[in-house]
DNA sequence: GATTTTCTGTTGCAAAAACAACAAAATTTT
DNA sequence: AAAATTTTGTTGTTTTTGCAACAGAAAATC
């Protein structure tokens, strides 16, 4: 995601002037934050990755959403409503910047540049969110494994401007992230290669169509 | 969708000074607009109620999103990547807002308080649109079709504060909401009242358990 | 560099969902 | 108020997906 400011610059002024905002970090596989819906927390990813995941009561694993560098999340963005626990898990070493929604509006003391710019860039980074859900939605709504694949494929085709790219997920958390059962993603791989939809090495896919 | 402004004085406002808005009506089925990623087209349903929806190669319909009073919609939200055309149907009668994305940022030439009050509760706006694709994402996420009634169910019931409420939709539409196959999902619907967990009558439902 | 853990690939079988088709009910149009 | 259209409810059959289980490969940990 392109964003119109400089993250790396934004640290060096907050962390001497702004006592709004905390700056964490997390080894891989610890939980960044569950959502409670208490704490507004409103959250932006500096470095690494992390995945929002829900388990439920069948054992079921779902990847909600996907993150990586300057993307946006938090239980602000959440209505919580489900019995389901819902929470960020670090899959790599990750640098996150924590606030509070309320406090993104009002200046800090030193009525910071950093906020300055935050307040600027907001609307942006929130419709950034709106359209990469947006995606999101309209991949799940897809009827069956094999057009959830390909529209992911072509999802990450697009982006990549090229037929080959490397899934940015194990198989294993693409299926979770699909919402579909591994076993039955792998068989249906298996075909999109036997039917020459696809070529695949480890987690290189090359489309071979159109 | 609780708002901050009130969109009848919005709109006395804007008639007489705003150059920037175009105020449109809709009739019953008509297309309020297809998503084409040219114009950064940005709509606010202002009353009547519409759905984003999709026509697969398959013949499948998906209703993407339901919008009523004050929702926003529009191709700003979307970069559409996809072979299938999304429009906007009118489900009744429609009054609608439509802007330029860009243009909501530049003052039009009067300064109408209309284009100040807009700019002011954008982030606001796009914020509920957040919430409310999380909850479609969660929504779709669910592995079986009975966990998708029944987590709509809730949502509803939530909503309403009642464990009664009725359907926005009719069933037909139900099923392209959720993404399932119609009669599936009737019959899921039928064992759903067979197990006392739903009693139903007509597009009145109550939730009998917890 | 050996060991443990996770991931990949596969399969038979069970369960769920989709497809197809139709009649009855409800709604809309004329 | 009659006719046409859409929606609801239902069911048999086919297809797809999920579940369970396991072996080999790869990756991570010690």
């Amino acid at each position: 995601m392109n964003l119109s400011f400089d993250v790396e610059e934004f640290i060096k002024e907050f962390e001497n002037s702004c006592n709004k905002v905390q700056r964490k970090t997390f080894d891989k596989n610890q939980v960044i934050t569950s959502y409670i819906q208490k704490r507004n927390q409103f959250c932006i990813l500096i470095s690494g990755n992390a995945d929002l995941v829900r388990y439920d009561l069948n054992g079921n694993r779902t990847i909600i959403e996907h993150f990586s560098n300057n993307d946006i999340f938090g239980e602000v963005f959440y209505n919580v409503t489900t019995n389901n626990e819902l929470s960020v898990e670090a899959r790599s070493k990750c640098e996150v910047l924590i606030y509070s929604y309320q406090n993104i509006h009002y200046k800090c003391k030193q009525n910071c540049k950093f906020h300055q710019k935050l307040t600027e860039c907001l609307p942006e980074l929130i419709l950034d969110k709106v359209t990469s859900l947006n995606m999101r939605v309209e991949l799940l709504t897809k009827r069956s494994t094999r057009d959830k694949l390909l529209g992911y494929f072509n999802l990450l085709s697009t982006r990549t401007l090229s037929k080959t790219f490397k899934l940015p997920f194990s198989l294993t958390d693409l299926a979770d992230y699909l919402s579909v059962d591994r076993s039955a993603m792998m068989r249906e791989l298996k075909l999109l290669k036997e039917e020459n939809f696809i070529k695949k090495d480890g987690k290189m896919i090359t489309l071979l169509y159109k």
